[in-house]
DNA sequence: TGGCATAGATTGTTCTACAACAACACCAGC
DNA sequence: GCTGGTGTTGTTGTAGAACAATCTATGCCA
């Protein structure tokens, strides 16, 4: 990978995830490579980047905005974590790194939870996920999570109701956690289909209500 | 997209995928530019696109080269591939739409099996298997799935023996389609993960053995 | 032979320029 | 007042030149 333009890619990408632009927000060449020190050839470059990434929207002669999920994303989102989670959960070792990672997140949103500090809940919820995918030891299908994720992201985002958002699943973390290391791989996948479920209807629900709203 | 760099990317992307360009060679972004007729922006901006597809290796100050997918490379994408496509065929209906394609998949790897053509043939067996994907009726999971397919036909280009790579998978495409057509889903996706597996020894076993040479 | 320095080539990045296109405002006519 | 065409303006799409940063290879010297 280059190196200004690497850097610039995630820079790109975090400030947008964070919330900086928020979806559906227009990004202008000419402000943005302004704004941001470069060229607006470098800056394209990033775009497009990020465009693969499913982050931005590039729509020909109209510049790129900041993704704005919809509700048919957010349920082939749902529908892709059914496809990759569980399966990874269930064939999961215990001896595997990832589950110390697992741990680390689970505590994190557990003391998070306490501080009612809503944006680390979410961020060690993420995660969580994100360790369970990597018990698969799948480059590729970390990568598709990977930007599944930041998608979602972006779909909470809109909600701004972090709490309702994110609070509920600090617990089923935690018993999802032991499900898997006390009753094994295959118990805990179907724990966790119930988790995706719920947690797909918790999204969908808040964002029609925002659609509507 | 845009209209001349998505028309770049696409033939770029055909180009690479039909061998004209082998895997390892290395893509100078002058000459390339010049042979296309586009500047060398433009052919940049076709490049981020491409590595993030994982068609093309990017390297700072290298350039970028096709793709040479190594064992560990095949092995990520059999690994995917046992994730999506028999959960997709286990789930799927027999009255999708994706069936047709499915049976016409099936079809032409016949007539191309006699008349030996492999190319087409090798054509025919992946269009069957992205027909199975298109059962899940997720863009997210097709994304995934084509580039991966595109990544495994570098690997077969590499291998260069495609009677031996995709012949004899002829007959056990139609089988699985009538699996899936007469018993279900469930059996045919247990179906499926034998073939894989097999599959995945097939071109590991043609791999290791050109490595080696 | 092995290591080092220089030269050449390629990539990384910026800048300028202009063509192509989309959005918007404006005006004419109904 | 509304519709429809038209021009204006701003943005994106693309090309090309230029230079800095970095890699590669050649050849020199010990």
């Amino acid at each position: 990978m280059p190196d200004v333009e690497d850097t610039l890619t995630n820079a790109l990408r975090r400030r947008i995830i964070d919330g900086e632009f928020a979806p559906g927000t227009r990004l202008s060449e000419i402000s943005l490579a302004e704004r941001l020190g470069v060229s607006r050839n470098t800056l394209r470059e990033a775009f497009r980047v990020l465009a693969e990434q499913g982050l931005i929207e590039h729509v020909p002669h109209r510049g790129v905005s900041v993704a704005s999920p919809t509700v048919a994303d957010v349920v082939d989102i749902y529908r892709a974590r059914r496809y990759v989670e569980p399966a990874a959960l269930a064939a999961g070792s215990p001896l595997h790194p990832a589950v110390t990672a697992m741990r680390e997140a689970v505590d994190l949103g557990e003391t998070s939870l306490e501080a009612r500090d809503w944006r680390t809940v979410g961020t060690a919820n993420m995660a969580f996920h994100d360790a369970i995918v990597a018990l698969a030891d799948s480059p590729r299908l970390e990568r598709l999570f990977r930007d599944i994720a930041a998608e979602l992201r972006l779909a909470f985002l809109e909600i701004d109701n972090p709490e309702a958002l994110h609070a509920p699943f600090v617990t089923r973390n935690r018993s999802l956690l032991e499900t898997f290391l006390e009753q094994g791989g295959p118990a805990a996948a179907e724990e966790l289909r119930g988790y995706l479920i719920l947690s797909e209807q918790t999204v969908l629900g808040a964002f029609t209500r925002l659609r509507r709203g």
